[in-house]
DNA sequence: TTAGCTGCAAAAGCTTTGCTCTGTT
DNA sequence: AACAGAGCAAAGCTTTTGCAGCTAA
């Protein structure tokens, strides 16, 4: 795997940015490092970076995946459905297996609040 | 809204599995009820079942919406890794607007377990 | 009768892929 | 010099939309 500008600058804005990001918000805030950096390109290094564990793929329901550095703490995800924008959420509930029907077998849990961040709500 | 017999067989098709289902799974069930009904006609009807709150959208993580009929208690849901299918859980585990932080205010929340149903667990 | 609905096909949006050229090593 | 990787464009998918004919009311 080849240290390209292209890559470093995918890594860079995802550390930048303090929450998960879309392919093309990436390429968006990558553009001002890589002039004419590709969508393309950065799905295809999402996808490697993802792979090799350096960034994690953070589904979210009804919405495009969006990408975030991998090595943080296990936590879940607040969506602002005023800006759109998707955040980090400390901590996690526990006792979801609780839930789950005799026999079915509980590998992992999503938990996704959505509402309005603390900007748009004081706006 | 006239009663047309896509829309019936789409209701009757959404009454009678007990989970979630995608168009593309619709369709195919519906189909023996209505041969040639069309993919087209499954979204629009879906999105006007939804509007008029008949049916409800089932946002995924890192899926296709799916949609169930309306009128269930508050729920969420559990994705089968092997069969991929979407089942209904009872219950619900709460405080969770504890987890977001100070200003951040909480409308809405989705919980979604992943595993191995009972079905692909036993066999 | 007529306005809503269906089917078909084309379009639209997101993601992936083929290909050629570039740039890291 | 090799070959991983970038850019571009085309292809794939899922979902939406335009249109002409059909059909419930």
């Amino acid at each position: 795997m080849r240290k390209t500008r292209q890559r470093e600058a995918i890594l860079a804005v995802l550390s930048g940015e303090r929450r998960p990001l879309t392919p093309t918000e990436i390429v968006g805030l990558a553009d001002q490092a890589v002039p004419g950096i590709n969508l393309a390109t950065v799905y295809r290094n999402l996808k490697l970076l993802a792979e090799t564990g350096q960034v994690i793929s953070v589904e979210c329901f009804g919405q495009t995946a969006r990408y975030e550095v991998a090595g943080l703490d296990h936590h879940h995800h607040f969506l602002c459905e005023d800006c759109d924008r998707l955040f980090d959420l400390p901590g996690c509930v526990e006792d979801f297996e609780s839930i789950a029907p005799r026999g079915f077998e509980v590998r992992r849990h999503h938990v996704q609040l959505a509402g309005r961040c603390d900007e748009c709500a004081a706006g």
